[in-house]
DNA sequence: GTCTATAGATCGATAGAC
DNA sequence: GTCTATCGATCTATAGAC
């Protein structure tokens, strides 16, 4: 069944998936091709620069659901801070499965990756933490408190999915993230 | 100038900053010939096992060294729970370069490596966490409230690697200690 | 838009001389 | 113990048919 057109969406997907499970390294373009069901003719036509704009895409679109789920109601003036911090914590842990989903941007900045998608890697923090400080500073703390608090928070949430994965205890996550709700003042 | 030979120690020192640049699959044999001036033959000599045996000696040595400088004195009922947690936190300052190195074992947890070396990476996090309890509970904590600060405190240097390195900013990483160390009652 | 075939480079690993 | 030469496998990327 040749000429099937496949959903733009559900193929950045699935190459985040095998991104997050392989590494950038060790997603191969025959591991890309068993998860997508695509040969390397049409991944080379979606994607003329390789893996690399199949890396800038992912790493793009999961910038964009934290826009739209996370940074984006953190920054919202007409939302009150503790349902937004609520709302990110909540968000987190759907994300992340709860501690057994990994941070591909959190792995690539970490691994090998971390100065070929400086960029991308560099955009998702930042704003994170200045969305976080903008909730915390409506909140109430003075602007120096708020971008500590953030900072301590995102460091927080991405060390917990390291010691989740490490001791392949994803609790480890979720009680961290428990815990991040009462420092917070969360709802 | 052949027959010359490498100090062990060095060779895992060397290896342990290839894997730390490239990541594990990101370290061909070619570069780590580059980075021992070891030729092939000679590494497959000392390491039959090839990289795979490379990478479990160096998680090895580093799992070595903060037994004896982290963990051992966390778990000294001799030394003040205090003191310990200010040395752990002097040596973690130490050991990642105020923030400019990463965790070479968080990246293994995080990256493609996560299962090939699942009980190096286990085993480092877990006595982290157990002997870091250990000097809580000495101080003061109960038992409950002990494991679940270590398991924040490891969560928050971790992170803050991570984050300082998204960032571009090691900074990231000496602030969060600083707040560690309040927070830990450390001196 | 998708496929197969294949080029060309690089990979991990081995063999054997010194 | 160290080196060079080399193997077969695998890799990314391209070419061209359909």
């Amino acid at each position: 069944m040749p000429a099937r057109i496949h959903n733009p969406d559900q193929l950045i997907a699935q190459l985040g998936e095998v991104f997050r499970e392989h590494g950038f390294d060790g997603a191969s373009m025959a591991a890309i091709t068993a998860a997508t069901g695509l040969g390397k003719g049409s991944l080379y036509h979606a994607f003329p620069g390789g893996k690399d704009e199949m890396a800038t895409a992912v790493l793009a679109d999961i910038e964009r659901w934290f826009q739209d789920e996370v940074f984006g109601p953190l920054g919202n003036p007409e939302l009150a801070p503790a349902l937004a911090l609520g709302r990110m914590l909540d968000a987190c842990e759907t994300y992340f499965e709860g501690g057994g989903r990994v941070c591909l941007v959190g792995a690539f900045a970490l691994g090998e990756t971390r100065d070929r998608f400086h960029g991308a890697v560099s955009s998702y923090f930042g704003n994170w933490r200045d969305a976080l400080s903008s909730a915390l500073g409506r909140a109430g703390l003075a602007e120096a408190d708020a971008i500590a608090l953030a900072e301590e928070a995102i460091s927080r949430i991405q060390g917990s999915l390291v010691l989740a994965r490490a001791l392949g205890d994803p609790a480890c996550f979720r009680r961290e993230l428990a815990r991040l709700r009462a420092a917070l003042g969360a709802v």
